[in-house]
DNA sequence: CGGTTCAGTTGACGATGTCAACTGATAGCT
DNA sequence: AGCTATCAGTTGACATCGTCAACTGAACCG
């Protein structure tokens, strides 16, 4: 038997998939709520029941991918065979590979309207947090804060640049990944790190 | 006497005003038509006579708002009384601070869609050419694109991660201007820039 | 001076977010 | 078991928005 409540989470979850493929295919305009409510199987304002509007809706969007980036760094972290430099690397690439696979899903992560909302704050802080453990076990822990301030802005940067066609090939002479490369050797190679 | 192409130039700039008035005020959503119609004392789809539909009244926003980032680079390049070091720092401050002031207009000229127009890439690698000459004067013509590149994203990324919230300082105990000045920092103190 | 161009207006249409009223099945209580 | 309340989901309706088509009138040009 499925219980009422089983059925709701079921038509929730359905509902975020379908928004998110809308999302993946067409960016945020294409995200009506009548395609989303056909794409879960129910109908028009049925994510009322949900959400308390279309922001919510995208808010919870943000928030799911914030916790996945989380999930992704904890597996990082747990990583006996990565190096603390290569540890950044990888993680930092991860995330510059999520704005090329779902370019409209990662500039939701990074909209304020969501950022603003507890939840994808709650999720973020503990994408941060791991983030900040791995640069912690890079640059000791004294400078780690500001290092990895730096180094997640230049990664956000570069991969948010390179969406916007921003940063072509020819005129920078490298990708995102060999930027991301170049950043954290001339972090490993400062001396003076104060 | 004011002829009718005058008349129809000051209202296209009317209609730009009136569309960066709302676009400030309340971000591309508060950019109506019909609002950019009254707030330039025309009516509804006088826009239509300027520009081919709404996303390229908001792509020519964008236009000129790299042309103005441009102008402003000239200066700097022009400004003798600056250091190299100093003037990278100064034109990526004042790029920070656009996005801080006017932060819709700021991430519009980030967005895929404008950022692909004709318009828009003519006046923003004016931008980014005046950026590069000005890296070269500090780590030298060869490796000046590389590190141009991972300046101008470094700076992009501390920007939008700021407007969306995801920089506060307690957690990484720096704010985007002291972030700028610590990466510009390291690039001026890195010996080997291979 | 007569016709033409063209900036700007008005009317209309489809799409969209959202609310109110409604339906029906399940959950819980007696 | 039976009655009632709850609540997921539906349908109808409305205001708003982007956009197009038809229209107007004044500046332009021969």
């Amino acid at each position: 038997m499925t219980t009422r409540a089983e059925s709701a989470a079921r038509t929730r979850r359905a509902l975020l998939g379908a928004a998110g493929d809308l999302l993946d295919r067409g960016g945020p305009d294409a995200v009506t709520l009548r395609d989303v409510g056909a794409g879960a199987g129910v109908s028009r304002s049925a994510a009322y029941r949900h959400f308390e509007d279309k922001n919510a809706l995208l808010t919870a969007l943000a928030a799911d991918a914030w916790a996945a980036v989380a999930i992704g760094l904890d597996g990082i972290l747990d990583d006996g065979s990565l190096t603390p430099e290569s540890a950044v690397r990888v993680a930092l690439e991860s995330l510059s590979d999520l704005g090329r696979d779902r370019p409209h899903l990662y500039r939701l992560m990074f909209t304020a309207g969501p950022a603003d909302h507890p939840a994808v704050v709650d999720a973020a802080t503990r994408a941060q947090d791991g983030f900040l453990t791995l640069v912690g076990r890079f640059v000791g822990t004294d400078e780690a804060r500001r290092y990895a301030g730096v180094l997640l802005a230049a990664a956000h940067g570069l991969t948010d640049l390179d969406l916007s066609g921003h940063l072509p090939r020819e005129k920078w002479h490298a990708d995102r990944h060999e930027l991301i490369d170049l950043l954290v050797a001339m972090i490993a190679r400062t001396p003076d790190l104060s």
